[in-house]
DNA sequence: GATGAATGAGCTTTCATTCAT
DNA sequence: TATGAATGAAAGCTCATTCAT
C-alpha cells in the first residue's frame, strides 16, 4: 500500500459513494441492454453481461434484484430517455418543419441506440416476456400516434387516423429494418425518402 | 375395437408408419412454432413444446435431431408455404389489380399464419440466433423487393426504388404492429387503407 | 401376395421354428458381442446393437430379458465356446508337446475371438459390471491354473506355484496387449518366443 | 470463528482464491478416478462423481468444460505423475541393481494407485473410448520399453527385443491381475518372484 | 414373430442466484 | 463494496424398455 493510498483513506464523502454508484450502474445497464440486445432476454446470461462489464457477477445482485429487474430497468431507462427527448415537441402544435425535426431527432435516436431498438421490438414480438412487462410501453407509442393525428388533421388530411397509421406504420418499418442484422440499406438515403413522404397527408 | 383390429396382429405396414411419422412431424412443427412464438426460441423448452403437443419429450428427437433441427424445420416450411402462395404472381407483370390480390393474400396469409410472422421477426431481431440460420430468410425478402419495383416502375414512378422502399417498409410496419400482441388494431379497416395506399406510386 | 408364398403357407415344423430362433438368437449374441467390445457395455447401445444386426430393437427383447441378461449370454457363450475346446487337455497329465499345442490353440483362439478377450479384460476390470456377472469366471481361469501348475511341478520346476503364476501372467500380458487397439505387434512371432519360454520352468 | 474471520470481511484475495480452486480440483480429479475406476468411463455418472466428492453437480462445470475433458484431465495427471517419477531412471545406464529398484518403485506405484492403472487398462480396451485421448498413452509405453531392451542387451541377452517383450508381458499380466478386484493373490510374495526371475535376461 | 413409435427415467450441461470472505 | 466459489433447479438430450399393430 502506497503512502498515498493510506492519505486517501479517508472517507469518500455521500455524495462521492453515490456518483460512483450510478457510474456503475450505468455501466451495468448499458452492457446489459446490449447483450440482451444481442442474444434475447432468455439467451444472455448474468455471467456473460458481468464479464463484458469487467465486474463479478454477485455485484449485479447489489445493483438489481434479479434478471427480470435489470431488464425492467434497462426498458425504463430506455422509455425515459426517449420521452424526454420528445416531450418538448409531443405537445406543442406540430408544423410541418416540427414534424421534419421530430423525424430528424427520431432517426438519430436510432442510429444511437439501435440496440435498444432491437431489443424494444424482440420483446415486444414475445408475449411470454412481453407480460413481465406489464404496460411499460404504452407510454411511450400512445402520446407519438396522437401528436401525429394531430399534425395530419391541421395538415388538411381528409381521414387523419388513416394518415397517422401509414405514418405509424412506416416508421415501424424502417425502424425494423434499419435494426435487422441482415440488411444494411442506406439509412442517410431512407431518411430524406421518409421525411419528405410524411411532411404530406395521403388523404387530401 | 374392431374385430379386425383384435385379430390383425402383424406388424404395421410401411406405408402406416410413414403416415404416422408425418402426422406427428406436422403435429410438432405446428406445436412448437405457436410455443416458439410466444416464449421466443431460449425461451421455450422442449418440454413444454411436447407437453403442448401431448406427446413425451423424448419423441421430439426422433422427429428431429436436436431444438436447433426443429427451428429451422419450421423456419423452412414456413418460407416454402409462403413462396409457394407468391411465386405465381411474382414472376409476371404486375398489374394494379394483381397487386391488390397479391396483398389481400398476404394480409390473409398474416392472419392465419401470424404465429409465424412473429417469430420470424423475433428471431431477425436476434444476432445471435439468427446466425444459426445462415441466409435462410434472404429467399423470401428479395424477390418480393424486385416485384415492387417493377410495379411501380410499371405505374410510372420517378423513383421506383424509393417506392417499393415505402411499400416495403409499410407492409413490415402493419406486419410488426399487427402480430404484437398488445396491439390489437382492426386489420380490416387497416387492409383497405394500405391496400389503396400502394396501388399508386409516391413519386409521380 | 404370391401363388408360392400362399403354397408355402403351411406351417413350418416345430424344428424349422428352433432352428430359425437358434440362427438369429446367435446372429444377436455375436453382433452384441462386437458392438460391446468396441463401446464398453454401458457405451454400447441397445439401438446400435440392433441395427448392426439388422433387426428391430422390440425383437432383441423376444430373445433376452434385458440388456444385463444379453451381456450374461455373450459370456456364458464365450466362456463355454473356451472351455469345451480346452476340456479335453486339462485333466490328463500334461506332456510339453501337449502343452505346446494347448498354447497353439489359446492363440488361434485368441486371434478367432479377440473380441471376446477384449470384452472379458473390459469387464473384469469394472467391478460395478463384474458384479452383475457373480462368479462367471472363475471357472475359466481355476482350472487352467491348476493345469499349469501340474505341467511345471512334472518338469522338476522347485516352485511350481512361482512358474504357473509367472506363466499365467505372460500369457494374460501377451493377450492383454494383442487385444488393445493401439498395439499392433506381430502376434506369429511373438507366439513362437512365447511357446519356447513356457515350455521349460524358471525355478530348476 | 475466529474474532479475525468475524471482522475480515474484505473479499479474498487473488491467492486463496487459487488455493481454493487447486485443492478442490485435486478433490475432483481423485475423486473422478475412483469413480470411472469403478463404473467404466460411461458407467460413471457426473452426479457420481459430484455426490463422492461432496460437491454439488454443477460445480464439477467449473473446474472441467465436460465429462470428456475431465477424463483427458485424470489421464494426463496420472501419466505425468508416472513419468515424474521414472524419468530419471529412465535414461541412465540400467545396472540389476536399479532395476531392481525401478520395478519396486513401479510396485510401489502400482499399490499406491491402483485405480489409475484399472482406469488405463479399462480404457485401452474400449476403442471408442480410446478415441477420445488420441495418443495421451505412447508416451508412457515407449521409453520403458527401450529401457527394457537396453538393460538385456547390456545383461548379454542374445535376443534383448524377444527379453524386453517377455518382460512387458509379464509386468502388465501381474498389472493386470492385481487390479482385476475378483483376484487378490499376495502381491508382496509375487513381487520378490518377479523381480528376481526379471533380472535375467531369458535368451542367453 | 417382427416392427418401430412411444415413454420416461436419468444423463450431461447451463445458469440465476446466494453467500462466505 | 466486491469477489467468485458454490448451489440446485431446469434445460437439452439419450436410451432401455414397452406395446399396439
Amino acid at each position: 500500500m502506497t503512502e498515498r493510498s493510506v492519505k486517501n483513506m479517508s472517507p469518500r464523502t455521500k455524495k462521492q459513494f453515490e456518483e460512483i454508484r450510478q457510474e456503475k450502474r450505468d455501466l451495468i445497464l448499458n452492457t446489459a441492454l446490449e447483450v440482451f440486445a444481442t442474444h434475447g432476454y432468455h439467451g444472455a446470461s448474468i455471467s456473460t453481461i458481468a464479464s463484458h462489464a469487467g465486474i463479478a457477477k454477485g455485484l449485479m445482485y447489489s445493483y438489481f434484484e434479479s434478471k427480470e429487474a435489470l431488464l425492467k430497468a434497462i426498458l425504463e431507462k430506455g422509455v425515459r430517455d426517449i420521452l424526454e427527448v420528445f416531450e418538448h415537441m409531443v405537445n406543442k402544435e406540430i408544423t410541418p418543419e416540427i414534424l421534419r425535426k421530430l423525424l430528424q431527432t427520431f432517426f438519430v435516436q436510432l442510429k444511437e441506440n439501435g440496440a435498444f431498438w432491437r431489443l424494444y421490438f424482440a420483446i415486444a414480438m414475445q408475449p411470454s416476456v412481453m407480460e413481465l412487462l406489464e404496460n411499460e410501453f404504452e407510454s411511450l407509442v400512445n402520446p407519438y400516434m396522437e401528436t401525429l393525428k394531430r399534425y395530419y388533421r391541421g395538415q388538411g388530411s381528409k381521414n387523419p387516423e388513416a394518415d397517422a397509421l401509414l405514418a405509424h406504420a412506416i416508421i415501424d418499418g424502417i425502424t425494423l429494418n434499419y435494426v435487422m442484422v441482415h440488411h444494411n440499406f442506406d439509412m442517410n438515403k431512407v431518411e430524406q425518402i421518409i421525411i419528405e413522404r410524411l411532411e404530406k397527408p395521403s388523404y387530401l
